[in-house]
DNA sequence: TAGTGGTCTAGACCACCGG
DNA sequence: CGGTGGTCTAGACCACTAT
């Protein structure tokens, strides 16, 4: 039945901009409940395709996006399951107020302590990925405890660490002379860098910078 | 009460890899109906910290991943948006058989012929993105009667070619002298990439390159 | 095959927001 | 204010799959 009614509102040759019948209506031609339109809507609005406003109707969107959904995975599991050899190498773990970037990811406007940690990780030996992080030791206090040489930070986080809220930004930036000196390759070369931000419920969990070698890429599928 | 819900969830500490209670006596506990539970549990089975399976009940993902939406919007739209004046360029407008890259993105053996399309995008008279794409003319047989000079592919195709599947691989490449040259940076200048290929029915559409200029960032919420 | 999630129904009430 | 979508309920039946 849902397919059903996407494929109507697909196929139904509505334009960019139009509104659609109210789901009442949908669903009396339909010959079906009100309540699924309503899901089968929902899932049409969710992939962008549609936008419902309360009293305002749903109407196709005249400005189509396109939505595409990025897995970030487990840098360890990443790796090993390319069939390569992980390994990760603590470059420092230390104590201190953020700087103002940091702060202004997390949008907080009081600084507290925090830990950053610096960290290499390795695929067969080679560098993989430089990440730079930072961990409100607020929010997470249990951070404190962990050394973060066995587990990568970036794995003890997102086994152990739920989030409501994450920010992502995607860009390229050209090697300096320590991203070159740590990654192994000349000053200059593009590097591909993930910047990735999380909350619980409004409590600023980790920022982290993850600067990836030449040849990474990011992949998805919808 | 679905948030109700997410925050039990979130809060339960239940570990990766832990089954949660089936949605009925989740339903009994909470005291609310089984559908209920069922959305909610839809929801986080769809931001990815939960895996759900007939008979085999509902758990918490033992490899969580971090799925964050992409808006990879009109660049017309985009530029517009930050209050900056758009232009576009043709570039190249020629037909051909694709090389062996091209068919591989779309998973095609058979080659058919093509229309490659190279076009500039321009923010205030600065090059914005450049954009390298192919059209498989055998699914989109119209796009032969499109100049593309008034109106650019990459507009036309989002407003005219309903999709089915795309994918979509982000990198960073260094700018070699053709991109130097055309978007008038520096040789060797990180560039960011977004690669997306789109099919209606596993019929090919295109596949497209959009190379930006440095400062590009692509950035999500969720 | 039995236990689990997936979908649907028919109805109710609420929350938002445009005219 | 009234019309629309958003959420919830209590129940039914179906579809998958682990055991």
């Amino acid at each position: 039945m849902r397919d059903t009614i996407h494929n109507a509102i697909l196929c139904g040759r509505y334009g960019p901009g139009d509104r659609l019948p109210r789901d009442a209506d949908l669903a009396d031609n339909l010959n079906c409940a009100r309540s699924t339109v309503q899901r089968a809507m929902q899932d049409l609005s969710n992939s962008g395709l549609v936008e419902r406003r309360r009293k305002g109707g749903t109407r196709v969107r005249s400005e189509p996006v396109t939505r595409a959904t990025l897995n970030i995975p487990i840098i360890r599991r990443e790796v090993e399951q390319k069939g390569a050899r992980y390994g990760h190498q603590l470059i420092r773990r230390s104590q201190a107020l953020p700087p103002r970037k940091v702060m202004a990811k997390f949008e907080l406007s009081t600084p507290h302590h925090m830990l950053q940690v610096e960290a290499l990780h390795f695929s067969n030996g080679c560098p993989y990925i430089l990440e730079d992080r930072w961990i409100s030791l607020k929010t997470v206090p249990e951070a404190r405890e962990v050394d973060f040489t066995q587990q990568s930070a970036n794995e003890w986080l997102l086994l152990n660490q739920p989030y409501s809220r994450c920010d992502v930004s995607l860009f390229a930036i050209s090697a300096n002379d320590r991203f070159a000196d740590l990654l192994q390759v000349k000053i200059g070369v593009a590097l591909f860098v993930v910047e990735r931000t999380t909350w619980i419920d409004k409590a600023p969990i980790t920022t982290v910078q993850a600067i990836a070698t030449p040849g990474y890429q990011l992949l998805t599928r919808c």
